[in-house]
DNA sequence: CTGCCATTTTACCGGC
DNA sequence: GCCGGTAAAATGGCAG
Protein backbone atom coordinates (compact mmCIF):
# COMPACT_ATOMS: atom_id res chain seq x y z
CA UNK A 1 0.00 0.00 0.00
CA UNK A 2 0.90 3.74 -0.32
CA UNK A 3 0.09 4.69 -3.43
CA UNK A 4 -2.53 7.08 -5.01
CA UNK A 5 -4.57 6.09 -7.91
CA UNK A 6 -2.02 4.22 -10.76
CA UNK A 7 0.11 7.05 -11.62
CA UNK A 8 2.78 5.51 -10.08
CA UNK A 9 6.02 7.11 -9.96
CA UNK A 10 4.65 10.67 -9.53
CA UNK A 11 3.06 11.40 -6.62
CA UNK A 12 2.53 15.12 -6.71
CA UNK A 13 0.94 14.72 -10.19
CA UNK A 14 -1.74 12.05 -8.38
CA UNK A 15 -2.09 14.18 -5.74
CA UNK A 16 -3.35 17.15 -8.11
CA UNK A 17 -5.90 14.57 -10.04
CA UNK A 18 -6.95 14.19 -6.91
CA UNK A 19 -7.71 17.34 -5.08
CA UNK A 20 -9.11 18.44 -8.45
CA UNK A 21 -11.16 15.19 -8.24
CA UNK A 22 -12.71 16.45 -4.52
CA UNK A 23 -13.01 19.90 -6.02
CA UNK A 24 -15.44 19.14 -8.92
CA UNK A 25 -17.20 16.65 -6.86
CA UNK A 26 -18.05 19.43 -4.23
CA UNK A 27 -19.04 21.54 -6.82
CA UNK A 28 -21.37 19.09 -8.49
CA UNK A 29 -22.66 18.38 -5.13
CA UNK A 30 -23.35 22.04 -3.94
CA UNK A 31 -25.07 22.25 -7.67
CA UNK A 32 -26.75 18.74 -6.61
CA UNK A 33 -27.85 20.82 -3.17
CA UNK A 34 -28.93 23.58 -5.06
CA UNK A 35 -31.49 21.95 -7.59
CA UNK A 36 -32.89 20.29 -4.72
CA UNK A 37 -33.69 23.60 -2.67
CA UNK A 38 -35.60 24.82 -5.44
CA UNK A 39 -37.42 21.76 -5.75
CA UNK A 40 -38.21 21.80 -2.11
CA UNK A 41 -39.11 25.90 -2.86
CA UNK A 42 -41.82 25.15 -5.73
CA UNK A 43 -43.12 22.75 -3.19
CA UNK A 44 -43.30 25.57 -0.61
CA UNK A 45 -44.69 28.00 -2.75
CA UNK A 46 -47.58 25.41 -3.82
CA UNK A 47 -48.39 24.59 -0.26
CA UNK A 48 -48.19 28.32 0.37
CA UNK A 49 -51.59 28.30 -2.13
CA UNK A 50 -53.13 25.97 -0.24
CA UNK A 51 -52.27 22.58 -2.24
CA UNK A 52 -51.28 19.34 -0.32
CA UNK A 53 -47.78 18.30 -0.85
CA UNK A 54 -48.37 14.86 0.01
CA UNK A 55 -50.45 14.59 -3.17
CA UNK A 56 -48.80 16.19 -5.39
CA UNK A 57 -45.55 14.25 -4.56
CA UNK A 58 -47.82 11.44 -4.89
CA UNK A 59 -48.81 12.83 -8.43
CA UNK A 60 -45.21 13.11 -9.65
CA UNK A 61 -43.82 10.07 -8.36
CA UNK A 62 -46.96 8.08 -10.32
CA UNK A 63 -46.65 9.95 -13.24
CA UNK A 64 -42.58 9.14 -13.51
CA UNK A 65 -43.35 5.16 -12.61
CA UNK A 66 -45.46 5.79 -15.00
CA UNK A 67 -43.32 6.84 -17.67
CA UNK A 68 -40.52 4.09 -16.20
CA UNK A 69 -42.87 1.53 -16.19
CA UNK A 70 -43.82 2.27 -20.13
CA UNK A 71 -39.92 2.40 -21.16
CA UNK A 72 -39.15 -0.82 -18.96
CA UNK A 73 -42.17 -2.26 -20.71
CA UNK A 74 -40.43 -3.58 -24.12
CA UNK A 75 -37.42 -4.59 -21.97
CA UNK A 76 -39.51 -7.02 -20.25
CA UNK A 77 -40.97 -8.43 -23.54
CA UNK A 78 -37.57 -8.52 -24.97
CA UNK A 79 -36.41 -10.93 -21.49
CA UNK A 80 -39.76 -13.33 -21.69
CA UNK A 81 -39.79 -13.40 -25.61
CA UNK A 82 -35.77 -15.01 -25.12
CA UNK A 83 -37.17 -17.07 -22.46
CA UNK A 84 -39.30 -18.53 -24.18
CA UNK A 85 -36.70 -18.89 -27.21
CA UNK A 86 -38.34 -16.16 -29.59
CA UNK A 87 -35.09 -14.01 -29.85
CA UNK A 88 -32.64 -17.17 -30.53
CA UNK B 1 -65.00 14.77 -14.61
CA UNK B 2 -66.36 15.80 -11.20
CA UNK B 3 -67.22 19.16 -10.60
CA UNK B 4 -68.06 19.37 -6.61
CA UNK B 5 -70.94 21.36 -6.53
CA UNK B 6 -70.66 23.13 -3.41
CA UNK B 7 -68.03 25.04 -3.88
CA UNK B 8 -66.27 28.59 -5.90
CA UNK B 9 -66.16 28.72 -9.66
CA UNK B 10 -62.27 28.83 -9.73
CA UNK B 11 -61.37 25.05 -10.04
CA UNK B 12 -60.46 25.31 -13.37
CA UNK B 13 -58.54 27.40 -12.51
CA UNK B 14 -56.80 25.72 -9.41
CA UNK B 15 -56.16 22.93 -11.69
CA UNK B 16 -54.34 25.14 -13.94
CA UNK B 17 -51.98 25.99 -11.12
CA UNK B 18 -51.42 22.59 -9.95
CA UNK B 19 -50.62 21.85 -13.19
CA UNK B 20 -48.09 24.42 -13.46
CA UNK B 21 -46.56 23.58 -10.23
CA UNK B 22 -46.30 19.98 -11.37
CA UNK B 23 -44.20 20.49 -14.08
CA UNK B 24 -42.31 22.91 -13.03
CA UNK B 25 -41.44 19.99 -10.33
CA UNK B 26 -40.98 17.73 -12.99
CA UNK B 27 -38.47 20.07 -14.72
CA UNK B 28 -36.50 20.66 -11.39
CA UNK B 29 -36.66 16.78 -10.70
CA UNK B 30 -35.05 16.50 -14.10
CA UNK B 31 -32.20 18.62 -13.13
CA UNK B 32 -31.24 16.98 -9.95
CA UNK B 33 -31.25 14.06 -11.78
CA UNK B 34 -28.50 15.40 -14.40
CA UNK B 35 -26.75 16.95 -11.53
CA UNK B 36 -26.41 13.28 -9.87
CA UNK B 37 -25.72 11.60 -12.93
CA UNK B 38 -22.64 14.14 -13.29
CA UNK B 39 -21.29 13.67 -10.28
CA UNK B 40 -21.30 10.33 -10.64
CA UNK B 41 -19.52 10.82 -13.88
CA UNK B 42 -17.07 12.46 -11.93
CA UNK B 43 -16.86 9.48 -9.94
CA UNK B 44 -16.14 7.09 -12.17
CA UNK B 45 -13.60 9.13 -14.22
CA UNK B 46 -11.87 9.32 -10.85
CA UNK B 47 -12.00 5.23 -10.55
CA UNK B 48 -11.19 4.65 -14.03
CA UNK B 49 -7.27 6.81 -13.47
CA UNK B 50 -7.00 3.86 -10.31
CA UNK B 51 -8.35 6.20 -7.50
CA UNK B 52 -10.67 4.31 -4.60
CA UNK B 53 -13.82 5.60 -5.20
CA UNK B 54 -15.56 4.65 -1.84
CA UNK B 55 -12.83 6.51 -0.09
CA UNK B 56 -12.77 9.56 -1.79
CA UNK B 57 -16.49 9.64 -0.88
CA UNK B 58 -15.46 9.05 2.48
CA UNK B 59 -13.49 12.24 2.37
CA UNK B 60 -15.97 14.43 0.79
CA UNK B 61 -18.49 13.11 3.60
CA UNK B 62 -16.14 14.36 6.14
CA UNK B 63 -15.03 17.41 5.03
CA UNK B 64 -18.58 18.18 4.68
CA UNK B 65 -19.24 17.08 7.95
CA UNK B 66 -18.52 19.52 10.83
CA UNK B 67 -15.54 18.91 12.96
CA UNK B 68 -17.71 18.91 16.05
CA UNK B 69 -20.15 16.70 14.72
CA UNK B 70 -17.43 14.43 13.64
CA UNK B 71 -15.58 14.65 17.43
CA UNK B 72 -18.77 14.18 18.92
CA UNK B 73 -19.46 10.60 16.63
CA UNK B 74 -16.28 8.77 17.36
CA UNK B 75 -16.45 9.89 21.17
CA UNK B 76 -20.06 8.27 21.06
CA UNK B 77 -18.51 5.02 19.00
CA UNK B 78 -15.61 4.78 21.01
CA UNK B 79 -17.90 4.56 24.34
CA UNK B 80 -20.32 2.07 22.82
CA UNK B 81 -17.11 -0.14 21.66
CA UNK B 82 -15.07 0.38 24.96
CA UNK B 83 -18.64 -1.02 26.64
CA UNK B 84 -18.54 -3.88 24.99
CA UNK B 85 -14.96 -4.35 25.52
CA UNK B 86 -13.98 -3.80 21.59
CA UNK B 87 -11.06 -1.19 23.01
CA UNK B 88 -9.55 -2.83 25.91
CA UNK C 1 -22.42 13.30 26.19
CA UNK C 2 -20.52 10.46 27.81
CA UNK C 3 -23.68 8.28 28.50
CA UNK C 4 -24.94 5.45 27.37
CA UNK C 5 -28.61 4.61 26.42
CA UNK C 6 -31.01 6.56 29.05
CA UNK C 7 -30.32 4.30 32.02
CA UNK C 8 -28.44 7.12 33.87
CA UNK C 9 -26.57 6.43 37.20
CA UNK C 10 -25.96 2.90 36.28
CA UNK C 11 -23.83 2.81 33.24
CA UNK C 12 -22.93 -1.25 33.97
CA UNK C 13 -26.08 -1.76 33.76
CA UNK C 14 -26.20 0.14 30.26
CA UNK C 15 -23.55 -1.97 28.90
CA UNK C 16 -24.61 -4.99 29.52
CA UNK C 17 -28.04 -3.81 27.80
CA UNK C 18 -25.85 -2.67 24.85
CA UNK C 19 -23.53 -6.01 24.64
CA UNK C 20 -26.98 -7.66 25.15
CA UNK C 21 -28.45 -5.84 21.97
CA UNK C 22 -25.33 -6.73 20.01
CA UNK C 23 -25.44 -9.78 20.46
CA UNK C 24 -29.26 -10.33 19.19
CA UNK C 25 -28.37 -8.65 16.44
CA UNK C 26 -25.45 -10.26 15.21
CA UNK C 27 -27.55 -13.23 15.42
CA UNK C 28 -30.10 -11.69 13.33
CA UNK C 29 -27.98 -10.84 10.89
CA UNK C 30 -26.79 -14.28 10.60
CA UNK C 31 -30.32 -16.04 10.09
CA UNK C 32 -30.70 -13.02 7.54
CA UNK C 33 -27.40 -14.61 6.00
CA UNK C 34 -28.64 -18.05 6.15
CA UNK C 35 -32.40 -17.11 4.12
CA UNK C 36 -30.20 -15.44 1.57
CA UNK C 37 -27.73 -18.08 1.06
CA UNK C 38 -30.63 -20.56 0.89
CA UNK C 39 -32.56 -18.58 -1.46
CA UNK C 40 -29.25 -18.41 -3.50
CA UNK C 41 -29.06 -21.98 -3.48
CA UNK C 42 -32.38 -22.47 -5.36
CA UNK C 43 -31.60 -20.32 -8.17
CA UNK C 44 -28.08 -22.45 -8.40
CA UNK C 45 -30.08 -25.33 -8.55
CA UNK C 46 -32.92 -23.57 -10.80
CA UNK C 47 -30.17 -22.51 -12.91
CA UNK C 48 -28.61 -26.33 -13.01
CA UNK C 49 -31.94 -27.56 -14.40
CA UNK C 50 -31.51 -25.22 -17.35
CA UNK C 51 -33.39 -22.43 -16.33
CA UNK C 52 -32.50 -19.00 -16.59
CA UNK C 53 -32.32 -16.98 -13.27
CA UNK C 54 -32.10 -13.70 -14.85
CA UNK C 55 -35.73 -14.34 -16.16
CA UNK C 56 -36.79 -16.15 -12.97
CA UNK C 57 -35.79 -13.46 -10.60
CA UNK C 58 -38.07 -11.35 -13.38
CA UNK C 59 -41.09 -13.03 -12.58
CA UNK C 60 -40.46 -13.10 -8.92
CA UNK C 61 -40.23 -9.29 -8.35
CA UNK C 62 -43.47 -8.73 -10.59
CA UNK C 63 -45.04 -10.85 -8.84
CA UNK C 64 -44.33 -8.83 -5.39
CA UNK C 65 -44.98 -5.95 -7.49
CA UNK C 66 -48.11 -6.47 -8.34
CA UNK C 67 -48.78 -7.90 -4.68
CA UNK C 68 -47.82 -4.62 -3.48
CA UNK C 69 -49.34 -2.18 -6.03
CA UNK C 70 -52.97 -4.16 -5.27
CA UNK C 71 -52.38 -3.55 -1.60
CA UNK C 72 -51.40 0.57 -2.31
CA UNK C 73 -54.04 1.01 -4.27
CA UNK C 74 -56.78 1.67 -1.67
CA UNK C 75 -54.18 3.79 -0.11
CA UNK C 76 -53.65 5.19 -3.36
CA UNK C 77 -57.49 5.92 -3.65
CA UNK C 78 -58.23 7.16 -0.59
CA UNK C 79 -55.30 10.07 -1.09
CA UNK C 80 -56.74 11.08 -4.43
CA UNK C 81 -60.36 11.01 -2.92
CA UNK C 82 -59.11 13.93 -0.48
CA UNK C 83 -56.97 15.26 -3.26
CA UNK C 84 -60.73 16.11 -4.35
CA UNK C 85 -61.36 18.12 -1.61
CA UNK C 86 -58.15 20.22 -2.35
CA UNK C 87 -58.55 22.31 -5.04
CA UNK C 88 -62.07 23.64 -3.07
CA UNK D 1 -43.30 -23.31 -29.62
CA UNK D 2 -40.18 -23.16 -27.52
CA UNK D 3 -39.12 -24.60 -24.41
CA UNK D 4 -38.17 -23.73 -21.44
CA UNK D 5 -35.60 -25.53 -19.35
CA UNK D 6 -33.49 -28.58 -20.92
CA UNK D 7 -36.09 -30.88 -20.23
CA UNK D 8 -37.01 -31.37 -23.64
CA UNK D 9 -39.81 -33.62 -24.32
CA UNK D 10 -41.98 -32.60 -21.78
CA UNK D 11 -42.97 -29.05 -21.09
CA UNK D 12 -45.55 -29.53 -18.66
CA UNK D 13 -43.31 -30.83 -16.61
CA UNK D 14 -40.36 -28.04 -16.94
CA UNK D 15 -43.65 -25.46 -16.05
CA UNK D 16 -44.26 -27.19 -13.13
CA UNK D 17 -40.86 -27.31 -12.38
CA UNK D 18 -40.42 -23.95 -13.03
CA UNK D 19 -43.51 -22.71 -10.28
CA UNK D 20 -42.16 -25.24 -7.47
CA UNK D 21 -38.79 -23.35 -7.84
CA UNK D 22 -40.58 -19.88 -7.56
CA UNK D 23 -42.86 -20.99 -4.72
CA UNK D 24 -39.71 -21.98 -2.75
CA UNK D 25 -37.83 -19.15 -3.89
CA UNK D 26 -40.84 -16.71 -2.80
CA UNK D 27 -41.03 -18.76 0.52
CA UNK D 28 -37.40 -18.14 0.84
CA UNK D 29 -37.86 -14.49 0.06
CA UNK D 30 -40.52 -14.43 3.08
CA UNK D 31 -38.39 -15.67 5.99
CA UNK D 32 -35.49 -13.12 4.48
CA UNK D 33 -38.54 -10.39 5.12
CA UNK D 34 -39.08 -12.23 8.63
CA UNK D 35 -35.66 -12.06 9.75
CA UNK D 36 -34.89 -8.69 8.30
CA UNK D 37 -38.27 -7.41 10.29
CA UNK D 38 -36.70 -8.84 13.40
CA UNK D 39 -33.55 -7.10 13.39
CA UNK D 40 -35.11 -4.00 12.97
CA UNK D 41 -37.15 -4.75 15.87
CA UNK D 42 -34.41 -5.62 17.62
CA UNK D 43 -32.87 -1.66 16.57
CA UNK D 44 -36.13 -0.11 17.32
CA UNK D 45 -36.24 -1.50 20.81
CA UNK D 46 -32.59 -0.63 21.50
CA UNK D 47 -33.59 3.10 20.17
CA UNK D 48 -36.77 3.14 22.88
CA UNK D 49 -33.98 2.56 25.51
CA UNK D 50 -32.21 5.38 24.79
CA UNK D 51 -29.26 3.90 22.76
CA UNK D 52 -28.06 5.51 19.41
CA UNK D 53 -29.53 3.60 16.15
CA UNK D 54 -26.40 4.84 14.44
CA UNK D 55 -23.68 4.34 16.29
CA UNK D 56 -25.13 0.88 16.64
CA UNK D 57 -25.24 0.00 13.66
CA UNK D 58 -21.46 1.16 12.94
CA UNK D 59 -20.09 -0.81 15.78
CA UNK D 60 -21.75 -4.11 14.41
CA UNK D 61 -20.51 -3.27 11.04
CA UNK D 62 -16.62 -2.78 12.40
CA UNK D 63 -17.11 -5.96 14.35
CA UNK D 64 -17.84 -7.65 10.94
CA UNK D 65 -14.84 -6.19 9.58
CA UNK D 66 -11.60 -7.63 10.23
CA UNK D 67 -8.99 -5.90 11.17
CA UNK D 68 -6.48 -5.96 8.60
CA UNK D 69 -9.32 -4.84 6.36
CA UNK D 70 -10.29 -2.06 8.73
CA UNK D 71 -6.40 -0.72 9.29
CA UNK D 72 -6.39 -0.62 5.38
CA UNK D 73 -8.92 1.51 4.71
CA UNK D 74 -7.99 4.01 7.19
CA UNK D 75 -4.53 3.81 5.77
CA UNK D 76 -5.82 4.70 2.84
CA UNK D 77 -8.51 7.82 3.88
CA UNK D 78 -5.33 9.15 5.88
CA UNK D 79 -3.37 9.32 2.74
CA UNK D 80 -6.01 10.91 0.85
CA UNK D 81 -6.49 13.35 3.24
CA UNK D 82 -3.03 14.36 3.28
CA UNK D 83 -2.78 14.40 -0.17
CA UNK D 84 -5.48 16.97 -0.37
CA UNK D 85 -3.92 19.24 2.82
CA UNK D 86 -6.44 17.49 5.15
CA UNK D 87 -4.03 16.23 8.00
CA UNK D 88 -1.50 18.90 7.97
C1' DC E 1 -13.44 -8.70 -12.82
C1' DT E 2 -16.96 -5.82 -14.16
C1' DG E 3 -21.32 -4.28 -14.20
C1' DC E 4 -25.84 -4.84 -12.36
C1' DC E 5 -29.25 -5.39 -8.84
C1' DA E 6 -30.80 -5.77 -3.98
C1' DT E 7 -30.22 -4.28 0.30
C1' DT E 8 -28.92 -1.06 3.57
C1' DT E 9 -27.95 3.46 5.13
C1' DT E 10 -28.33 8.28 5.05
C1' DA E 11 -30.68 12.56 4.38
C1' DC E 12 -34.75 15.05 3.78
C1' DC E 13 -39.27 16.73 4.43
C1' DG E 14 -43.65 17.28 6.33
C1' DG E 15 -46.41 16.71 10.55
C1' DC E 16 -47.09 17.20 15.62
C1' DG F 1 -37.70 20.97 17.89
C1' DC F 2 -38.29 15.97 17.44
C1' DC F 3 -40.16 12.03 15.20
C1' DG F 4 -41.73 9.28 11.73
C1' DG F 5 -41.88 8.08 7.32
C1' DT F 6 -40.28 8.61 2.50
C1' DA F 7 -36.91 9.21 -1.16
C1' DA F 8 -31.91 9.22 -2.51
C1' DA F 9 -27.27 7.41 -2.06
C1' DA F 10 -24.08 3.98 -1.19
C1' DT F 11 -22.52 -0.32 -0.07
C1' DG F 12 -22.35 -5.08 -0.83
C1' DG F 13 -23.42 -9.41 -3.30
C1' DC F 14 -24.26 -12.04 -7.36
C1' DA F 15 -24.45 -13.33 -12.17
C1' DG F 16 -22.24 -13.22 -16.44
Amino acid sequence: MSEIGHNSGDEGFSQKKLKKYIERIEDGEEKKRYAATHVSGIYAEAKSEGFDCKVIRRVVKDRKMSEEDRREQSELLDLYKSAIGMLD
